[in-house]
RNA sequence: GCGCCCGUAGCUCAGCUGGAUAGAGCGUCGGCCUCCGGAGCCGAAGGCCACAGGUUCGAAUCCUGUCGGGCGCGCCA
């Protein structure tokens, strides 16, 4: 069941009563794609079309001559005349609609009617997605970056799902590689020094204070039972077990935050696991057989560059060690084997230059890059006595999630990262966070919530029943806040479905600000428990919808609706 | 040098599959609690939407170029 939307049935019928004469001018096209826009300005109405700008050309008359004889189109139906008091022409050449109380009345009804579905299932066509975020090296805590693609993406599924997909998410575990054999040398270092022994710190080594921590762990666990094979440089078996007990312990720190930032994953996917089932090198042995790889300088090629890329990437080096760009190829594959029509990774701006190469090996592999989508968040940056640092572990420093959400909560960090479009960088200033904390957005949009259930109680209280599937109507003209509530709130439909499309949660956060608003001035203008009781009524529904729609919205972002605050 | 992203109010940012007078929060100034939650509401000030061309009835939005900032351009991941 597709959810009530005002604003596509309006279309609809503007669609049907325009076409013949879009026909006429050779532009039948565009009776599909009637767009009804929610006017800027008051005396517009409360919607407008733009249909006769479009067609004048074609017409070959003046853009005003053209709406006035769609004017006469649409006053000639019936049907869509019972809902609109007037349609009239304005500036250029807009149409524009004035809704009738009862089609507004009828629609809040209709939309208190679906409950907490409101909205839902608005895809044109839904699709089986595999979403694949955060996906980091387990090498140490995530940090502000990672918040932000957690928040973005944990909201993104949500949305997807709301909007009518079927989506599963997965984290990424790259627990293979040299940076992760980096990773068990800092932390053999670390256990050498708490075992009181002087050694040098390797180069590159991991920094940041939080390996002391994890090698303090790890050393409370088995005492100095390793320090032979740390001494005086750690051997294989070392480094592999430092290795994997760092990675064990980082996993569990980082699945724990997230559950506190109630951001869930379906799988845990380990690249390692790539390699022990033979995925890596049945993916290379793929890649030959369509005649894509070139050997040269003692190393495999692909052969990129025929399709798009800057040049040509190792698959196997000339140690013969497969690179990371092969195990994510044989990741991919795996992925496609499962049957998902769509694949989307988010991905930080520091790897965007990767996109071409694995949009490559798609075509290489003559699969529809089409279908595998890639999501480019821009970077984090922390501010610290006013200077920009990057997110750095090896360097460490950084703001991790868990400070985020010791100092601000996860419904204020939540909302704060997911209204910045991903496409825009992000400083980030922990003090500064913690002061806006207070002034944080997401508080103007939950008191909304907590004001309309007050008033909820407040009615059940005195013995008034907000009406749980029906908004009755009290045969007084409907007040201008009224209409402006139940405007916002018949755009929701459209809101999800945009925000489904164009992958963007800040449009949820947006219109979530804007319905708060809204109501906030309907609230000061129209008294809904001292009202006469038919209106009461009325106006307990249209808060019950309100507090289904913020509530909804609201969850959509991973954000919490408290009753009270 | 080449590629991707960004440049909108004092600050932080929405809006960008083209629409009418460009929005919000914070900050500044001035009002509103005998009345359903003042974490709220109302009003004021504040803008050549980086710049220059182009496309068209119409451009913050699309195209080209310039300037400024971020990121990337490994047999790292």
């Amino acid at each position: 069941m597709t959810s009530i939307d005002l604003l596509s049935v309006m279309a609809n019928l503007v669609s049907d009563a325009v076409r013949g004469r879009l026909a006429l001018w050779n532009r039948e096209d565009l009776a599909g794609n009637i767009a009804l826009e929610r006017p800027s300005g008051k005396g517009h109405g409360d919607l407008s079309a733009n249909i006769a700008l479009i067609a004048a050309g074609a017409a070959g008359i003046p853009p005003r001559d053209a709406a006035a004889l769609l004017v006469e189109d649409l006053r000639a139906s019936e049907e869509l005349m019972k809902l609109c008091n007037s349609v009239e022409i304005a500036g250029p050449g807009f149409i524009n609609l004035f809704l009738s109380d009862g089609v507004l009345s009828d629609t809040a009804s209709r939309a208190l009617a679906e409950g907490t579905e409101f909205g839902a299932g608005v895809v044109d066509k839904q699709e089986s997605i595999l979403l694949e975020y955060v996906s980091a090296n387990p090498t140490g805590p995530l940090h502000a970056g990672h918040a932000r693609y957690a928040a973005f993406g944990d909201s993104l599924k949500r949305i997807l799902v709301y909007a009518g997909h079927q989506v599963t998410t997965e984290f990424y575990i790259n627990d293979y590689g040299t940076q992760m054999l980096n990773f068990g040398r800092s932390l053999a270092a670390r256990y050498a020094q708490l075992c009181g022994h002087e050694v040098q710190f390797p180069e590159d080594g991991y920094q940041g204070e939080y390996t002391v921590h994890i090698a303090r762990l790890i050393e409370q666990q088995i005492g100095d039972e390793m320090i032979g094979h740390v001494l005086p440089e750690p051997d294989a078996a070392a480094i592999d077990f430092f290795k994997q007990e760092g990675c064990r312990l980082v996993l569990q720190d980082i699945r724990a935050i997230l559950g506190r930032f109630r951001v869930n994953f379906d799988n845990w996917f380990l690249e390692s696991s790539l390699y022990g089932s033979g995925a890596v090198d049945e993916a290379l042995e793929t890649l030959e057989a369509a005649g894509e790889v070139e050997t040269r300088e003692g190393a495999k090629w692909l052969l990129t560059s025929r399709f798009g890329d800057d040049k040509d990437r190792v698959l196997i080096r000339s140690s013969g060690e497969p690179t990371y760009f092969t195990s994510d190829i044989a990741y991919h594959l795996q992925k496609l084997s499962r049957g998902f029509d769509r694949l989307i990774n988010i991905w930080g701006a520091d790897h965007h230059g990767y996109v071409p190469r694995m949009k490559a090996a798609f075509e290489a592999l003559s699969h529809d890059p089409q279908r595998f989508e890639i999501i480019i968040g821009q970077l984090v940056n922390v501010i610290e006595m006013g200077e920009r640092k990057q997110m750095s572990k090896r360097a460490g420093t950084m703001v991790t999630l868990q400070e985020l959400l010791d100092s601000i909560g996860a419904d204020a960090a939540r909302f704060f990262l997911v209204e910045r479009s991903n496409d825009s960088t992000l400083d980030l200033d922990l003090e500064k966070a913690k002061l806006q904390s207070e002034e944080n957005p997401v508080y103007y949009v939950q008191y909304a919530h907590a004001r309309i259930c007050s008033i909820l109680r407040r009615a059940a209280e005195e013995g008034l029943a907000a009406p749980a599937d029906t908004t009755s109507v009290s045969g007084e003209p409907l007040a201008g806040q009224e209409r402006e509530l139940i405007m916002k709130l018949a755009e929701f439909p459209r809101v999800v479905r945009i925000a489904a499309e164009t992958r963007g949660p800040q449009r949820i956060t947006t219109y979530a600000r804007e319905l708060a608003a809204v109501f906030h001035v309907f609230y000061h203008n129209c008294p809904v428990i001292r009202a006469e009781p038919e209106t009461t009524v009325f106006r307990l529904g249209l808060c019950r919808l309100t507090r289904n729609v913020i509530a909804r919205s609201l969850d959509l972002v991973g954000v919490e609706a408290p009753q009270s605050m």
